[in-house]
DNA sequence: ATAGGGTTAG
């Protein structure tokens, strides 16, 4: 016994818990109720893994309410809440009674649901147990309703600072300034813990002055005083702020603890500096501190993001046990982040129990990273599975992917999906669904989005001139940059990018060139943007000139410019200047060589054609072919060139041989280009669907009976062949068509295109 | 025993 004495003495870390159980195994007391809740007592200390804790309950015969509240505690400890409700069946079918102290653990960690647990108090009549009674208030401050709390506190004839803290801390996190300021002004007795919480508070609206200011005032600091500041700067994207702030508190003596490195660390990653980082991980193994699983996750996090993806996982794998929900989402997304999807996937599919973040990180992951539509599956897939709500942060991804894919339908179903909801945006969500409209041709829903909102930011401005820019308003992203002014917020980079954009694309020449004389410093990109707007209105030299006097290097978007311009406006020279620079510069986009070549057969220098056309070949390179989808009825249809894979395809080839027949009986024969020629040269049904572009049209048009409207969306460029399919079409059904081309939209209003320059 | 601080997603 005195050998199990000095074993309990020497109690610091796991091994030696360990060893206290095999000695305790050996001398057969193993399973004494007392033994059991010291080893689970000592395990939720050490961060003991979850099946040694289970092995230690398991073999207790008949463990008593002092085991059930070690066990209630540890599990607490995890954050697992279902264990804490099978644990309570389990201890109400051993016939063992609850006191007020299981009550407390239980209300106190299952959180939301714990609170149903406050009718079993009332009716035991230990309902004004002090501690027991703060509990309840405090869990109703913090879920909600925050009113019965403020009843409970009113009721209250004996409060403690406890008491008041917990209301001030609730209205804080109910956003009620005004009333935890009250508070805070009428209590009796303030101490370091109602200093922390107006600290903390503040920092929550992003008031980080007031924080400061309190945090000054407090007369002892705490740790956990200077753990809130740390993180205040630190969540709000102040790292200098935070790092500061570490240095004052080394300086004033402080010890930091683990939560202390976590908010350094992340205020680390936040700042984005390797260097900064290693020089932190060397401090921390200089002062030998042991590591919780938190600091782990955070130093994963760390390298993942700033340093290398082999050490993140790394971290990872020796979490083992413990990792945590955040360890496996930190890592899904730095895999997203590099674009490997697949093991992004694996280890999504690899997690225990998923919460939001799970899905959020996977679902951006695709939306990021060009797969859109299995984005928007796996948001059906999350919808439709138990205990997994989506948020504000889950909708901005899929509205996004949505927006993508041009699938209005699916977009509007997303938004009666959020009033069905309840679901409350902010100011990026609304951003989103401007960007999505325009995405889906529909300026006029983006533009209500803008108009409904209670403010804006600078994002909300570039989205709607972006919209504006891609259809060809002009005027209408001119008037923008004013009425931004009015409102406080100043154009950057992006709005005059957006602007340019948009004049460039309304071929305004006078009103872009006024815009970019507003400019203080232009960027590169601006210089692209006029040298662009000279280009499609024919002035081909002062577009030359402006690249000769620009103080900087001309890059690819600068020459691509040009190229353009000197293929809409024939100028070979011009063209052969530009295209060779870019062949320096992009040696695998495949378009250069397609725009030169154009340019020769405009010019009827068909040897040359021929010779570029050589010269892509041996550069290894195709012209690219793309997809086109079509949405219907919230599901988006994918085509490529010759597709018959399509469930609906004999429909859409009859549809084709109809619409050939019908325009042969108008006249429409000998056009150039046309669907006619492809039939009639070869005499076979295959080569009616030539492109895939022309299949997506002839199946909007089929889905589309009713609508008067047909979207067609693509990414790539619409060949001749369709553009006089689109024409046709747009005339002789009196169809409004708008087609998304190289993220430019084109509408066809009774055979004739908005875009001036169009083909 | 009860109140204040921590990692992950757009």
């Amino acid at each position: 016994m005195s050998h199990l004495g000095s074993i309990v003495c020497k109690i610091k870390k796991l091994n030696h818990l360990k060893q206290l159980h095999a000695q305790l195994i050996q001398n057969s007391l193993h399973n004494q109720n007392y033994w059991v809740s010291f080893l689970i007592h000592l395990s939720t200390r050490f961060h003991a893994p979850p099946s040694y804790v289970a092995l230690i309950f398991s073999s207790t015969p008949h463990p008593d309410i002092n085991v059930y509240t070690s066990m209630f505690k540890y599990y607490s400890h995890l954050n697992a809440h279902h264990h804490l409700f099978s644990l309570f069946q389990h201890m109400q079918a051993s016939h063992v009674r609850p006191e007020a102290i299981v009550y407390l653990v239980l209300i106190k960690y299952a959180g939301k649901s714990g609170i149903m647990f406050h009718a079993h108090v009332v009716k035991m009549g230990i309902g004004h147990d002090p501690y027991l009674r703060n509990v309840v208030m405090d869990v109703y401050a913090k879920y909600g309703p925050i009113e019965a709390a403020r009843e409970l506190f009113d009721e209250m004839t004996d409060r403690s600072s406890v008491d008041w803290n917990s209301m001030i801390s609730g209205y804080w996190k109910w956003g009620n300034e005004v009333e935890a300021l009250r508070l805070f002004n009428v209590m009796p007795e303030r101490n370091v813990i109602t200093w922390t919480a107006m600290v903390t508070g503040y920092a929550k609206v992003k008031d980080l002055e007031s924080a400061r200011r309190y945090f000054d005032q407090i007369p002892v600091k705490s740790v956990v005083s200077w753990n809130a500041m740390l993180s205040g700067y630190a969540q709000n994207g102040y790292a200098e702020e935070a790092l500061e702030l570490f240095d004052e508190m080394s300086n004033a003596g402080i010890q930091p603890n683990e939560t202390t490195w976590v908010t350094v660390i992340s205020a680390c990653t936040l700042h984005g500096d390797p260097c900064l980082a290693d020089s932190l991980v060397k401090k921390i193994e200089q002062k030998q501190i042991r590591l919780n699983y938190f600091v782990k996750t955070a130093l994963l996090d760390m390298h993942a993001k700033c340093g290398s993806l082999k050490t993140a996982r790394i971290f990872f794998d020796e979490l083992g046990e413990y990792r945590n929900i955040a360890a496996w989402n930190a890592m899904i997304s730095a895999y997203a982040r590099v674009g490997d999807l697949r093991s992004a996937r694996e280890l999504f599919d690899r997690i225990p129990v998923k919460n939001v973040v799970s899905w959020n990180s996977m679902i951006a992951g695709y939306a990021q990273n060009g797969q859109s539509a299995i984005a928007i599956e796996l948001f059906k897939e999350m919808i439709a599975t138990e205990n997994s709500k989506p948020d504000e942060v889950t909708m901005i991804s899929v509205i996004s992917a949505c927006g993508h894919l041009g699938a209005l339908d699916f977009g509007c179903w997303l938004v009666k999906f959020l009033n069905e909801n309840n679901m409350k945006l902010s100011i990026s969500g609304y951003n989103s669904l401007i960007s999505m409209y325009s995405k889906c041709g529909s300026m006029k829903d983006a533009k209500r989005i803008f108009q409904e909102m209670e403010a804006r930011d600078v994002v909300s401005y570039n989205t709607l001139i972006a919209g504006f820019a891609a259809h060809g308003y002009g005027v209408e992203a001119i008037k923008l940059i004013s009425e931004m002014e009015e409102e406080g917020i100043e154009p950057d980079r992006i709005t005059y990018i957006g602007v340019l954009t948009a004049c460039s694309h309304a071929g305004l020449l006078e009103e872009g060139h006024r815009v970019f004389k507003l400019i203080k410093y232009p960027a590169i990109d601006h210089y692209a943007c006029m040298v662009d707007l000279f280009g499609r209105v024919g002035e081909l030299d002062e577009a030359k000139k402006l690249i000769d006097s620009m103080p900087m290097e001309p890059h690819a978007g600068v020459l691509g410019a040009i190229l353009n311009a000197s293929r809409l406006h024939k100028n070979v020279e011009l063209g052969e200047f530009a295209a060779n620079k870019l062949f320096q510069l992009e040696p695998n986009n495949s378009g250069n060589y397609v725009l030169l070549s154009n340019i020769y057969a405009s010019a009827g220098r068909w040897q040359d054609v021929e010779r570029v056309r050589e010269a892509m070949v041996k550069g290894g390179l195709k012209k690219t072919t793309g997809w086109s989808w079509v949405e219907y009825k919230g599901k988006m249809h994918k085509f490529t060139v010759g597709d018959r894979s399509h469930e609906r395809v004999d429909d859409i080839y009859r549809l084709l041989v109809e619409l050939r027949s019908k325009l042969r009986r108008l006249g429409y024969t000998a056009d150039k280009s046309c669907v006619l020629r492809d039939v009639e040269e070869e005499e076979k049904e295959e080569m009616v669907g030539t492109h895939s572009e022309k299949l997506a049209i002839c199946f909007a048009l089929l889905v589309s009976e009713v609508g008067a409207v047909i979207r067609v969306v693509k990414n790539l460029r619409v060949c001749g062949d369709c553009h006089t399919v689109i024409k046709m079409i747009s005339k002789l059904e009196g169809r409004v068509i708008i087609i998304r081309d190289n993220n430019r939209f084109h509408h066809f209003i009774d055979g004739q295109c908005s875009c001036k320059d169009y083909w």
